[in-house]
DNA sequence: ATTTTATTTTAGACACCCCTAAAATCAAAC
DNA sequence: GTTTGATTTTAGGGGTGTCTAAAATAAAAT
């Protein structure tokens, strides 16, 4: 099955918000992920679905297929693999890759994505901490929880970010909050659920609960 | 001035064709370059003429504009040094690349390519021996001579191939003729304009005069 | 059960890029 | 100068992907 560039897109959005919940997708949330009208998904969804890589049954949602979800999951190893290029071999800030990466994913060659693959050294996550999908759409998945979860006094270190847009990253960088940072929980504020944390053993940081929530942790 | 892919294709094969001959190009010419029919080139040529990246009289044919030929320029920069990176770091041989490259050069992200080109220390030529344009568009050009334009006795090194089609670097590949090996004229048969030459010191090749054509030198 | 509201789909339109077939134009031969 | 032949353009149409406005449908409220 060959998808162009804007099916592919919106083949992985669709994986993306199926795996944020168990229901079926629907054409609202496409939309907005996508940055484009409910109009325009509706017309894409007839596409996909006749390539038979989603279910679709109108007005009811979307489901992804195992075809579907292959192909998606080749393209999200493709642009996870070239943000980790960009990042180890070319010294992009991990803010600055995904728009480059958007564009990268979509170039057709399967010896590229293999060469690219060995000279990265066969990375398992990418500059946010997203698992890199092997060439068969295997991941390799760890436990994460965001750090709004954990306990106070509790301690973990910082493996992935939910939310990888240039502006949450750069937020990051500024209280030092790196991938592979340790971080105890000090305080939490039942009014609102936001949170003081240890990073790093040795900076505090005081911080909303929306802005926790995008920190994903291994608790210790 | 914002180019889409199609017409970034058409404007570089446009430039080449230019480079060629000093006439001005011809509709049938740029339809053969891109392997389409004539009637699609007209309809591309009203475009980039509007663009003003060409000045196109009807039926007259065309010229590239200087502001079109810097950005031709621009694309053959992206195009050569995305062929330096796939050999020297991805191990692609010289004959792989030209298609990956064909859609990489279209990657819009100015930083990628002035980090790629550092990374790659920025190459002065592309593994076909093509000289890459500097970020302005500058091109340090050498003086090439056909081989088959040498005479009997006369001595040089390869430094690049006219034609880069895979079937035609295997041969080169076969008879041991890379970029950079010396050669030497040993007899030009006056019939045909073959010639024999002594490749690399060590290798006696006997070849037609069109494959000579293609193979560039420098003489000492 | 009916009305209201939100969601989703369809209709119609436009930009892009390609095609075939037919018409227009230029250049060469007579 | 007129005819002929090659080249080029135009006309008309198909596939892709987007939009706005209107219609259809589902879900929620009464
Ligand atoms: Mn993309
Ligand atoms: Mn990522
Ligand atoms: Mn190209
Ligand atoms: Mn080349």
């Amino acid at each position: 099955m060959n998808l162009t560039v804007a099916e592919e897109n919106y083949l992985k959005a669709i994986y993306h918000l199926s795996e944020e919940g168990t229901k079926s997708v629907s054409t609202n949330d496409i939309a907005a992920e996508m940055k484009t009208k409910p109009a325009s998904v509706s017309d894409m969804l007839r596409k996909l679905s006749e390539k038979e890589v989603i279910s679709y049954r109108k007005y009811y949602g979307v489901n992804i297929t195992p075809e579907g979800k292959k192909l998606a999951l080749q393209t999200v190893r493709k642009h996870r693999l070239w943000e980790v290029f960009l990042v180890e071999k070319l010294n992009f800030a991990w803010d600055e890759v995904h728009e480059v990466a958007e564009e990268l994913e979509h170039i057709q060659s399967p010896l590229l994505i293999q060469r690219l693959d060995a000279y990265l050294n066969y990375p398992k996550f990418d500059p946010h901490g997203d698992p890199i999908p092997d060439e068969f759409g295997d991941v390799k998945a760890r436990p994460r929880v965001p750090i709004n979860e954990m306990e106070v006094n509790q301690s973990g270190q910082i493996v992935a970010v939910k939310d990888s847009s240039a502006a949450f990253l750069r937020y990051m960088d500024k209280v030092g909050a790196y991938i592979g940072a340790r971080v105890k929980i000090l305080d939490k504020v039942e009014f609102d659920g936001s949170v003081e944390i240890l990073v790093d053993q040795k900076k505090n940081v005081f911080m909303s609960k929306d802005v926790a929530a995008n920190i994903l942790a291994i608790q210790s």
